[in-house]
DNA sequence: GCATGAAATTTTAAGCTTAAAATATATTTG
DNA sequence: CAAATATATTTTAAGCTTAAAATTTCATGC
């Protein structure tokens, strides 16, 4: 239940700070590529087009483009070529809303829910295979030490 | 020295796995779509060819394409363009190499050292303000738990 | 009711990214 | 040495991403 760990005090706090910045990028990043491969060579997909289907699986109702695009902190137009590809592929569609002409809720089609279902259920696996050689207490220790940095939680806005 | 975690034994692993990697996911992105801001506004520059420059400063006889690309892990029809821009700028040229009429290396000019070097240093205080929540103890215990995955370290290959 | 401003979305322009094709040069091999 | 193969790089086509402009519709105030 404890870890213990040798201080290297002759470093300045900023340099280590900047190492470990540098470590958890490249680690992030090398896992998001391995998960981007097998999306894109076993299933013909890509992590945007997952990112999408997860947001709308969480709301069966559907969600308007604006919300979509708040929920998944990207911009507004960005959602409209990702659903218009998906749509495209009849994994989505754009539903209007009533009593206000402007705005479209976007939601997954039964056939966009079966793949994505499917999916998901793999990315599990592929998450817990990749992080394999982390023990429950590793990942519990690491999850308390990640929510120590603020901006992880006050997402919202840090500018 | 020490951390203790609480271990919620009712989930299964590859669940908290999940969480974990959802988390970090999003602390990463959050702080890197940060930097990705500051370099636009207050520097009118991009990450990737602040990375191109942070090789190119490791190495300052020079890289040839190839192993710019390699060394950032991007194709290398990506590293073609950001060359091109940064040229563009005169932050880099290109030097034609002995003997080999195919290769060419990147390197950066004068003023894109200059450049580069005090776009570093900014770039260290933005992730020492960023991560100011973690300790130094943090830090330690944090790179210590993420030298235990794998892939981060043999980043080489993972397919 | 009509003008004005606000809100929802799409379009546009520019850059990043990749895989695959194309080009140019080097090396190997018959 | 000529052909085939390999290597280094660029080009191309498609998708992702953003900020800013454009469009459409709604709400407010006169």
């Amino acid at each position: 239940m404890t870890t213990t760990v040798k201080l290297n005090s002759r470093e300045p706090v900023s340099k280590s700070r900047l190492r470990l910045w540098l470590r958890l990028l490249k680690l992030t990043s090398g896992l998001e590529a391995e998960v981007r491969r097998r999306l894109r060579d076993k299933h013909d997909t890509t992590l945007p087009r997952f990112d999408v289907m997860a947001a709308l699986a969480r709301y069966p109702d559907g969600l308007k483009m604006s919300e979509l695009s708040g929920y998944l902190k990207v911009s507004n137009g960005n959602v409209t070529g990702i659903v218009d590809r998906l749509t495209d592929e009849g994994l989505t569609l754009r539903v209007s809303v009533p009593n206000d002409r402007r705005a479209q809720l976007a939601r997954l089609t039964p056939k966009g829910l079966k793949v994505f279902e499917a999916l998901a259920q793999e990315h599990e696996a592929w998450i817990d295979e990749l992080l394999g050689d982390l023990s429950k207490q590793s990942v519990a220790e690491l999850m308390s030490l990640i929510e120590r940095v603020k901006p992880a939680q006050s997402n919202e806005e840090l500018r």
